[in-house]
DNA sequence: ACAAATTTGTTAATTTTTTAACAATGTCCC
DNA sequence: GGGACATTGTTAAAAAATTAACAAATTTGT
């Protein structure tokens, strides 16, 4: 679709970044904004911005700056947003269930299409409007609804297995919230998201400053 | 405290990662690890075990390995979690309630030390055993334990301004997860966690494939 | 005791990412 | 219409991070 360049990890959490700030914009009415602004506002420096973007394509004009509305129609096609995403959760306990209501994954087009869980006393309840289901019943709505995307809020201990279900079912691209290494064969792209080690990074700066 | 070179940001959530690794491997009875069963159970190279410790100092004997016990003791001491830390969490919402009940942070030592909201519905409601109290309190609370660590889960639209009373009361290192750029003074560390931003990557990649 | 086999710590090379510099292009104002 | 100013896209330079290579240290087997 894009240029096949290998793109720095880094930079596809700035477009998201960069997107924010442009749908802002663009609903303030503002008709075109710099690369300097959209620096400032998202943190990085000009150059860091139209490197970015030049992975891409060309979105702006030399002398002027960007149109906010169509560069963010442009960057949300880069990130595959330009259209709805249905995800799975794995899970649902507090952070699972958390998950499954948190609001900002619709306001950027991910829509929860089902909860699994292996306990049987979760089975049935709901959360939301969504029913809790067996994970058994995973692999069978995973087909029916071409599901690609999957969240893993399970313990460590049965991460992996929950992971293997995923992917035996048809799922590409899995967050993981467990805080453990899990693998998965090639073409399925993984992300672990460890909330602790978020705050350990805190601590070891804080501790650096002593 | 320890060498006052810079850090890669990286090498930081890898040592959380390795310390997970080493705790059990020492729980399990074993004496020695090699930088490669690291590198092995923790997905990376063993240079880049090597290097992200030598950072740090001399943590193994040549020909040998390291000492699981004794590593895993040295890490989270340089990681800081040679203590336990308590943490704010400002933003009750469904967010909010999932993180302060989220046993991973008791796990690696952080204590939740108060729960704060502006909703004068929420104030007083409790969650686990801890009662939400209004954020014209954090202050007092923050000094009065010389708290230094605060969780943001609040509207992107009042982020910064959660942001900047907790700096003022004293909070020296934050987690924000509102999907929006704050700013905060010198001194102060910030991290930014983007739930949607994480399955953003995983849209991204699959895209790349088409 | 000594050679072979391991495995660390460290230095050097490579790769990746970020920052800086600047020519090309466009706008604005007189 | 032309000069001053602004801003992009791109190339070059710099910085940072990762990987590779290898000497130094240790253990094992004979």
């Amino acid at each position: 679709m894009f240029k096949k360049f290998k793109i720095p990890e880094a930079t596809v959490g700035r477009l998201t970044s960069y997107s924010r700030f442009l749908k802002e914009a663009d609903e303030k009415g503002i008709s075109t904004v710099s690369s300097q602004q959209i620096a400032k506002a998202t943190g990085v420096t000009p150059a860091q911005v139209r490197k970015d973007l030049a992975y891409f394509g060309e979105f702006g004009t030399r002398g002027v700056g960007y149109n906010p509305r169509e560069l963010y129609n442009y960057i949300m096609k880069i990130l595959g947003l330009d259209r709805r995403w249905p995800v799975i959760i794995v899970g649902a306990g507090r952070l699972g269930a958390a998950l499954s209501m948190y609001r900002g994954f619709a306001e950027r087009g991910f829509d929860i299409a089902g909860i699994f869980d292996v306990d049987p006393e979760k089975i049935g309840r709901k959360i939301g409007d969504i029913e809790i289901r067996p994970v058994e019943e995973l692999a069978e709505r995973v087909k029916e609804h071409s599901i690609k995307l999957g969240i893993v809020a399970v313990p460590a201990a049965s991460a992996q297995e929950v992971v293997d279900i995923m992917v035996d079912a048809g799922i590409k691209g899995i967050i993981n919230f467990a805080p453990v290494n899990v693998s998965v064969p090639e073409g399925v792209v993984l992300r672990r998201v460890d909330l602790a080690s978020q705050l350990e990074y805190l601590t070891f700066h804080l501790g650096e400053s002593r």
